[in-house]
DNA sequence: GTAGCAAACTTGTCGCGACAACCATTCCCG
DNA sequence: CGGGAATGGTTGTCGCGACAAGTTTGCTAC
């Protein structure tokens, strides 16, 4: 098999991506942390709920908003409820699903923690790019996906977010 | 305190770099240990010291050149030289300093690994994205590393890729 | 020349995520 | 309608990374 380097800009490109996706996650994990005592997946998960019609969701459906494997998402719901920021509940109709739905004072955690956060992305990622550069960035972002993801689960969530 | 929400293009732009961020790694990181035995960030310490005039680098130099801290390279280096990929020494010159040079085990190595890790690179970021949005991304990640990295120590050590 | 301070690592502890195994429920199909 | 297969989650184990503390060496200033 031979092997295709990475030319100049190639090499370039991607050397700083491979810095942003070692650097930024960090930083926003240590700004909640520090500011709310979440951690950036755990957020994450409140805010997607917060989102959510009901405030509820499927475990399954919970996980592709989220963009994560499920044995995490049952690990985390588990923290999460036992900070009584979620909670788990099955319906007849089918005993096999769990269903998670957001508590009061998990609507308020993430009301409180969402300011700082915005702040942070905004300061870190929105704030130093110009406008074009964020529709280069979304669509940037959609063609990796689209080999991340090949099935297109996860990216088809991301089309409520189209214009 | 007033909270700038994000707005339409902001939140699209936002949402996929999240989803890469969450993503990509994962994926990089399971085509290394399944093919190599390797973590990712073990990979880049071997291909960064690989490249290093010697193949030897000090601690700090390396968790700058790897995006670092020094605690978790330590440990890593660990590891490392416990399975004889590389070795540490110091020079009576400063004895705080601790070098970390790439055996010839190391070498061989990371030219095993180094065809499959960068076909992954390939097939999921430079492959979907036409030369423009090679471009674009490399100037978009350099606007925010500059964010993430105020002091420029860390960036400093990119512009060698700039033509 | 010695007292403090800074630099450069190392070590210890803890928590989260990946992977694999497992369990419960429902669907399918002859 | 009974016996797999498939769906949907959970649980257990292990390893890595973050953070905080500790250690050694070198620098500086009086």
């Amino acid at each position: 098999m031979d092997t295709p380097w990475l030319d100049r800009p190639q090499l370039r490109a991607w050397v700083r991506l491979r810095a942003v996706l070692e650097l930024l996650p960090g930083v926003l994990d240590a700004q909640l942390r520090r500011d709310a005592g979440l951690t950036e997946f755990e957020y994450y998960v409140l805010a997607t709920l917060s989102e959510t019609p009901g405030r509820t969701s499927r475990m399954t459906e919970l996980s592709w908003g989220t963009n994560a494997t499920l044995p995490r998402l049952s690990h985390v719901v588990t923290r999460l409820e036992g900070r009584g920021l979620v909670e788990r509940f099955s319906l007849p109709e089918d005993r096999r699903t769990t269903h998670v739905r957001l508590t009061d004072d998990g609507w308020e955690k993430v009301r409180q923690a969402a300011p700082g956060h915005v702040a942070t992305v905004h300061h870190h990622v929105v704030d130093p790019l110009t406008p074009e550069q964020l529709d280069q960035l979304a669509a940037i972002a959609d063609a990796i996906l689209a080999r991340l993801d090949p099935s297109g689960t996860t990216a088809a969530i991301y089309t409520r977010y189209d214009e």
